[in-house]
RNA sequence: GCCGUGGUGGCGGAACUGGUAGACGCGCUGGACUUAAAAUCCAGUUGUGGCGACACAGUGAGGGUUCGAUUCCCUCCCACGGCACCA
């Protein structure tokens, strides 16, 4: 057998391809295109583990068939480089970001060509490239001159001993990560764009992506959280509330009021008396995170104001409480509380002895709404100790008894709207963008704060307006971003006006960049436009487009919120960015734990690629598991698929150059390999790579029980093989230049094959093994001709001698036949 | 807590649209080859009972629908991803 050498081979033929070009992207347009897009990573310190190229492999893979099936691919990397983590190690290291980001890149890149992908390197993008950066400048002065972006005060976590912001991340049970001081939620201005503008459509237009995972899509859709119901506007010591409710037919059961403790108007109505209380309440408040705060199991806990509000159906007076599970951020702050129909209410009126008044009982309809009520995660059946939240018909509600909930709710907003004490609204989860952030490793946010001329944005022909190079890149102490502590910087002139101004010192979050970077790999050069809209109409949308679930909500929600703009402002062609979508799932230790240098679990592809190569590590990756799901990593598993490749040069022995058109063909072999190409093509095409890998053994394992292969099969095998191990597919397949007569097509890439296609005809079973059960039990099996019809199989079945046994003396019911598959006796 | 995903032999997993549960791989057991080992090949490998043919049980737990359920429905348990400043 012919030594299996992979680091000769896998070297030799990396050189060979870079040498060629023959993975460039063309922009000819001659030929049907296929962008298949990675999620590109962020380069951190660490270097890759296996897990990470999973995703990578897959993609790939899938670009090699669609190269060989005649398609002009598309399928770049880059790197996501701005980033935290970057700027912490700068703090701690002394050393400046970019040189760290630097470095780290050139390790991944590496890391990435030993596993042989067919990226087109000539379009390699980074975020934290001027060039790029300066498209990102761009894109958020468009956003600004639409009235997209504004100036909001909100909230940071606050450390005030380390006296500095910190992420989410950072905290550890609402504490500082570092120093264990408690965090506060201290405003800091801000901009923020406004998302929500575009909330209807980032919903309606799911529905024109049907290749996308559905359970992704539904995550977007909650996370949108549309909801429709209507504003009130309620009194409190003259002063107009407006709550926002989806059960407005339930506004006679309201029996209190909460504002949340953010709300402007809670100073102004709390009684003295309760002054003291509310203010504490107040500040405990301010500590907790959101999700502390909505925990359902949580107790819930509040103040009373003192204060009443009027009810404007009934005119009864109602005390008003502030509650943390009341939120600022989500519909207008403040809530009316209907105790016997939500269940949040529910417990709050329990533990604070409110009263509870029942408006809706339940009827027979409500009982089939139940699967409508289980998302609302609320009682449909009337309890006697729980709150009701399903939908029945009014009681105790003057105008509204005896209506169904559907129609008193359309009832009440009507008798809203005509009394002008409200109206029909709908409100989302969706929360505008807070989009900058107090640190020095992002993009400049390009605007200018002039005395005169108020906020105006740098002049296109300035852009890309560069980081400036520094020496600190500390806290500032004040919560600003170490820009601010920069006075060359700071200070400049306005654009409008020319008298003295401020540059705005907030940088823009990583999510930026990743935000449009997916039209740059179409374009990357470009210096006059965005993108070149020939180009761009071409090669968009993304075709496929492949990362990991963790961003299913944020990053794809933010870059479909961006294309969606630059659609409206006319510089790109289509609405949706990526037209498939697929998630990876994680690759665990072999302990079933996150690989993290934690725990000491992490396996190193650099160790993997040199014992046993990087096509054997291809294949297994492919092969440990379904694709979207999290596997555990298994270093005995990959001895499997590494002896599978070693099988593929052991069985070349075999293989019977062809002399003549005439020759005697295996037909079972023949056979089988039509099936297998069909099953392989379509599982690369529905990305279940696993079940692929197993056709592929299968298919070598009946190859070595032949004492000859022809050369016509063992060809295909290598074609359908190349995408998974292609250095290996690449070196057999030259290898066949010397023996074959049909020398001319092996001296040319593999990969510049066409791709083989099936003949229905071969791939087609004959025979298949009818199954003959008895109530359902497997009895016995037989032989029969695929095509066998009802009545021959029933006659068939019932002369089964094993049959006979369980069927005789009892009555046959029934007979049911599933063609080509099964006929089952019932008896009794 | 909320949203999403998943749970099948000793292990990773397979099973079309409700139709033979355990493909393929790992591991393990026995055998062939070898002075020996490695590699390779052959046979076996869900559990229980049986020499065997075979029978019964079996896809996280419990219930339901059906001629038939890993697959559909209900209740529950467990693990993982996300929850807006980690990317």
């Amino acid at each position: 057998m012919e030594k299996y050498d992979h680091k000769k081979i896998e070297e030799k033929w990396q050189k060979e391809w870079a040498k060629d070009d023959l993975y460039r992207a063309s922009d000819s347009q001659d030929k049907p295109k296929y962008y298949i897009l990675d999620m590109f990573p962020y380069p951190s310190g660490a270097g890759l583990h296996v897990g990470h190229p999973k995703g990578y492999i897959a993609t790939d893979v899938f670009a090699r068939m669609k190269m060989m099936q005649g398609y002009n691919v598309l399928h770049p990397m880059g790197w996501d480089a701005f980033g935290l983590p970057a700027e912490n190690y700068a703090i701690k290291n002394k050393i400046h970001p970019r040189e760290a980001t630097e470095k780290n890149i050139e390790t991944y890149k590496r890391q990435l060509e030993m596993l042989g992908f067919s990226y087109d390197w000539s379009r390699e993008i980074n975020t934290t490239d001027p060039e790029f950066y300066k498209w990102t400048q761009w894109i958020f002065i468009k956003m600004f001159e639409k009235g997209l972006a504004y100036e909001s005060y909100e909230p940071i976590n606050w450390c005030p001993s380390c006296k500095t912001g910190l992420a989410n991340e950072d905290l550890e049970g609402g504490k500082c990560e570092r120093c264990g001081s408690e965090i506060e939620q201290k405003p800091m201005r801000q901009w923020v764009l406004k998302i929500t503008d575009y909330a209807d459509r980032l919903l309606n237009d799911l529905e024109k992506l049907p290749e996308w995972e559905e359970s992704i899509k539904e995550m977007q859709k909650n996370w949108i959280g549309r909801s429709e119901g209507a504003e009130v506007d309620f009194q409190i010591d003259g002063e107009k509330v407006t709550v926002f409710t989806t059960r407005p037919d339930t506004l006679f059961g309201a029996t209190f009021f909460v504002l949340a403790p953010e709300h402007p108007l809670v100073k102004k109505v709390t009684t003295d008396e309760q002054k003291k209380e509310v203010e504490k309440y107040i500040k405990n408040a301010a500590k907790k995170t959101e999700m502390e705060r909505t925990e359902l199991a949580k107790e819930k806990t509040g103040v009373f104001t003192g204060a009443y509000a009027v009810n404007p159906v009934n005119n009864e007076k109602i005390p008003v409480w502030i509650a943390d599970y009341v939120m600022m951020g989500y519909g207008t702050g403040a809530i009316m509380a209907v105790p016997a129909h939500d269940e949040r209410d529910w417990e709050f009126a329990k533990k604070y002895d409110i009263k509870i008044k029942k408006v809706v009982v339940e009827t027979d309809d409500s009982k089939s709404q139940k699967s409508k009520v289980k998302s609302q995660n609320c009682n449909s059946k009337i309890k006697n100790d729980e709150a009701f939240c399903g939908e029945g018909s009014n009681i105790n509600s003057s105008f509204l008894d005896g209506l169904k909930t559907n129609d008193a709710k359309e009832k009440m907003i009507a008798w809203l709207e005509k009394k002008d004490l409200g109206k029909r609204a709908v409100h989302y989860k969706l929360k505008d963008w807070v989009f900058s952030r107090q640190r020095y490793w992002g993009e400049p946010i390009p605007l200018i704060h002039c005395e005169k001329c108020g906020i105006v944005p740098a002049p296109e022909d300035e852009l890309p307006l560069k980081l400036p190079e520094v020496e600190h890149y500390e806290p500032t102490g004040t919560g600003e971003s170490p820009l601010a502590n920069i006075d060359e910087w700071v200070n400049t002139t306005c654009p409008k006006c020319g008298g003295s101004a401020k540059r705005e010192t907030n940088t823009m979050p990583q999510w930026a960049g990743s935000s449009w970077y997916y039209l740059r790999y179409i374009d990357p050069h470009n210096n006059k436009a965005l993108v070149d809209k020939d180009k761009e109409r071409y090669w968009s949308p993304v075709d496929f487009y492949v990362g990991g679930a963790e961003h299913a909500t944020r990053h794809l929600i933010y870059a479909r919120f961006w294309h969606k703009f630059l659609y409206d402002i006319g510089a790109v062609s289509y609405e949706e960015p990526f037209t498939r979508l697929q998630h990876v799932g994680l690759i665990l230790a072999e302990d079933g734990r996150k690989m993290s240098k934690r725990w000491g679990n992490v396996i190193n592809p650099d160790e993997i690629v040199e014992k046993y190569g990087a096509d054997a590590m291809r294949v297994y990756e492919m092969f440990m598991g379904p694709f979207s799901q999290a596997v555990s990593w298994s270093t005995n598993g990959l001895v499997g698929t590494r002896k599978f490749l070693e099988k593929v040069i052991r069985i070349k022995s075999k293989v019977k150059i062809q002399k003549s058109k005439l020759q005697l063909k295996n037909q079972n072999l023949e056979r089988l390999l039509h099936k297998t190409i069909k099953k392989v093509s379509s599982d690369i095409e529905e990305f279940k790579l696993n079940t692929a890998v197993s056709a592929m053994m299968i298919l070598v394992n009946e190859m070595e029980k032949e004492e000859e292969i022809d050369e016509n099969v063992y060809e295909n095998l290598l074609k359908i093989l190349s995408p998974f191990a292609p250095h290996l597919a690449e070196e057999i397949w030259f290898s066949f230049a010397k023996a074959s007569e049909d020398k001319s097509k092996y001296q040319e890439s593999i990969f510049k094959q066409k791709w083989p296609e099936y003949d229905h005809e071969l791939a087609r079973d004959e025979k298949i093994e009818l199954v003959l059960q008895v109530n359902g039990k497997l009895r016995d099996t037989i032989e029969v001709d695929a095509e066998t019809e009802e009545a021959e199989a029933k006659k068939l079945s019932l002369e089964s001698e094993k049959i006979k046994k369980w069927v005789e003396g009892k009555k046959i019911v029934k007979i049911i036949f599933v063609r080509g598959k099964l006929v089952n006796i019932v008896i009794k």
